[in-house]
DNA sequence: CTTTATCGGTATGAAAACGTACGCAAAGAC
DNA sequence: GTCTTTGCGTACGTTTTCATACCGATAAAG
């Protein structure tokens, strides 16, 4: 561990950035490029090659796969917990797998996935880190895949709250119904029903293109089994909580309830 | 490329071994132990440590996620074109993210997962081999995460059957509308009807605890969408098809539709 | 051969989600 | 201020899937 440089991680907010120590950050410094993104700003389309990752300051990207006959549905979320380009780690020309693009703007380092690749062989740290949330990844997808089959919109749609609020700052979401119901998979009509219902209960406010959550326990409550075990296998990987017990997500533990 | 060693590459049939140029497999063969693959036999239990991978010669496995409160649902399979055990690629102490299972026996190729990390260090091809097999893994997640949401059961079951078939030899395939139920996350019954349909068009033959291909191209017309694209993203990720255009899946070519 | 456990076909009513559509309201454009 | 677009609440009948249950058939065990 030792003293990092004041200089060094206190800039940074990305988590898989702060991880690293001053000596791999100074490498890695000169390759980092600040960008700002904005809502529906696509980072990759899907089956396309990857020339550059992003390493997310704040603001939420989503992954989404394609039916084909069905739209796109959301397969994963990143944040400032982590990095969009995962192929640009796992092969020499990396492909993007899913359709990745921005819906809440905020701030990203961009780097080139050549760079970041060379890298990534001579810095034990980073390399570990990025190799980390490639795991993350696979269990959040796997996770999704499992919730999509067996558990029903109002538990999906808190869990799904829930996760995009652990990722950025405040309570507020700014996406419409239609926006959420593309990414869960299902009508619009349903969203609107299940969404005043959980308004009722006092869990969150609406307005027209944002959902505030307003009881972030309650909203728990009501999510299906998959928001824990998703954010705890997430704690464990990443080796944020030793014990890997229940860890109140390791996210955002400043921000209560309200 | 230069030639391979006969008593190299001759003696394996898991894809990944054979991309090996013949030093590497020479590198690694000292650890790598034959093992028998019994049904149910269970190589890896979700959020426990690995000890050991797992290279298929034959038979199959399944990958499950557990939602806690519908049981299991299969998030990926893996046949002679992979390994178990990607974790122990990703971190130094890996925990297995999914549930690992034997469904139909085989043979397999034992390694310690340490071992197979620190030859990865040193085995550049074996590291690519398997990083892309990660990305494989990551792409067949997220598209059945999208399947499971937005298709529906015929599709999904005529998908899961093909998708099955591909990675084992012939056309049986040893398992209960009681297991196919679980592995789709739907009832029993449901599974009962559709493959009764199946059936009555002379695509498949179901006996007691087995299912029988009877019409490969016919079953594909009625998968869902999903199987292409999977098949399609699995022989691009892999490198097999130049053209990564609609190759016949990479796999099984030599063996029609009978 | 008989017994027993498992497997699969089928039926029932209930619930969830579907496709579609209509109208109001809020926000932005002019 | 008025017009236009977009987002949301709601409703309808339909389809899919659900939970459960029953019973015959098959295969294994004795």
């Amino acid at each position: 561990m030792s003293v990092v440089s004041a200089a060094g991680s206190a800039s940074f907010r990305n988590e898989l950035l702060r991880a690293l120590p001053a000596d791999e950050l100074q490498a890695l410094r000169p390759h980092l490029l600040p960008v700002t993104l904005v809502t529906s700003q696509v980072l990759h389309e899907a089956e396309t090659p990857i020339d550059e990752v992003f390493f997310l300051e704040s603001g939420l990207a989503f992954l989404t796969a394609d039916t084909r006959d069905h739209g796109l549905v959301e397969v994963g979320t990143t944040g400032r917990d982590g990095f969009v380009g995962l192929p640009a780690l796992l092969s020499p020309e990396p492909v993007s797998v899913h359709r990745a693009f921005v819906q809440i703007p905020g701030r990203a380092h961009r780097l080139r996935a050549a760079t970041l690749r060379e890298m990534t062989e001579t810095l034990p740290t980073l390399r570990d880190r990025c190799l980390r949330y490639v795991q993350v990844m696979l269990m959040q997808n796997s996770q999704i895949a499992a919730c999509n089959a067996r558990h029903e919109l109002p538990g999906r749609l808190a869990r799904w709250l829930l996760m995009s609020r652990d990722r950025i700052e405040g309570d507020d979401l700014p996406m419409t119904q239609e926006f959420l119901s593309t990414m869960l998979g299902v009508r619009r009509a349903g969203i609107s029903v299940v969404a005043n219902s959980l308004q009722g209960l006092g869990l969150i406010r609406q307005s027209r293109g944002r959902v505030t959550i307003l009881d972030r326990a309650g909203l728990e409550e009501k999510a299906c089994t998959c928001y824990r075990m998703v954010e705890r296998n997430r704690a464990r990987i990443m080796g944020l909580s030793p014990g890997a017990a229940d860890a109140p997500a390791g996210l955002d533990k400043a921000q209560g309830s309200r």
